[in-house]
DNA sequence: GCCGCGTATGCAAAAAATTGCATGAGAATC
DNA sequence: GATTCTCATGCAATTTTTTGCATACGCGGC
């Protein structure tokens, strides 16, 4: 499991505490991983019992404390290390799409729908994936060897995305024909 | 959980056992839902006794025996209201784009090969779908509603495979400039 | 001075998935 | 006729994930 990984990658360069790095998740890691605060609170005391992680509390004027996690030195080891083992990929399930084999002049409708606000969902993260390689990926070629990696995370997650769009609409319209067009029986 | 629901559908056509659904798991349904032969069989027994399937055993010439399964009425009626429920993705979690994260020189010319290695991956999935669209799904506009889900669903397993191909050649064009040009210190 | 709100951390039970093995039956091989 | 192979089904332990709270702290409002 790579959950670890997943954690210990994010704080490659810069400490965290655990809902921080529960924010991070929902973004820009979130894009080929996602877990929940429950998830990541535990592993992160795994983690920093293992040694791979030191702790430190933050007092904040205003909010609750802190914790922060930082690699340690073993972590960084172990991390490097793992990049040269077996890879797995879970892929996605999506119950969408599992709908769809369920289609029926019934459920038409819904599911036009549904992929109309599927639509809308994508859209979203495609302009806020936009946005950061507008921002800090404009000059793939030159940046910072480690940088070009997530440069390329970047890309296939707004490839897909567009492609998702496209599909999405091809979906509605062939749909149309379903759920509009069919002549009810008389 | 969707489980059920991918299997009853797996169901809505033929009579399928444990293994045949499990076999299926592996080709078609697998673009977007995936379970192991253990997880198959405890739920259709988990099914059946809800009374959604009904099972029955068949001797087989050369073969041990198999259990069949089949949708019963009340299974048919819970799938097509499932339908209109709350929808779930679960994106996919994928370790290369994570050790993508920690590229460095050290691990480029690894990287490389992981990526060459999913190209293929991805390339004999297109095949196997491109085949299944050319031989079934030529003029989607008219095929009979429920397979106009199918297609659908098969569409965009093709558009995405042919976009992660796309970014494969992109990645490893990247990645030479890391690996290859470098020049190492002297 | 009490109520509700947002932040940060956490526990614990339950559900789901994975891992590793077990059984039995016929077929194939030697 | 013993051994090994594949198919089909399954159990059980463990790990992972999800679900549903619980606590504590300070802020703002009233």
């Amino acid at each position: 499991m790579a959950l670890a990984q997943a954690i210990m990658t994010s704080l490659l360069d810069a400490d965290l505490s655990g809902s921080e790095l529960a924010r991070d998740f929902e973004k820009s890691m979130g894009l080929f991983w996602q877990a929940s605060h429950q998830q990541i609170y535990q592993e992160l005391r795994k983690l920093a019992d293992k040694g791979w992680l030191n702790k430190r509390e933050v007092n904040q004027s205003g909010k609750p404390n802190k914790i922060l996690y930082g690699m340690t030195q073993a972590g960084r080891e172990a991390l490097a290390q793992w990049v040269f083992g077996p890879t797995r990929i879970q892929p996605t399930k999506d119950e969408l799409l599992l709908k769809l084999y369920n289609l029926s002049d019934d459920n038409a409708e819904h599911l036009v729908g549904e992929i109309s606000q599927r639509r809308e969902e994508v859209m979203q993260r495609l302009y806020l994936y936009e946005a950061i390689r507008r921002r800090h990926y404009d000059d793939p070629a030159n940046l910072p060897v480690r940088h070009k990696g997530v440069y390329l995370a970047l890309e296939l997650g707004i490839h897909q995305g567009e492609q998702t769009l496209a599909w999405c609409d091809q979906a509605l319209a062939l749909l149309a024909t379903v759920s509009g067009d069919s002549q009810p029986a008389r």
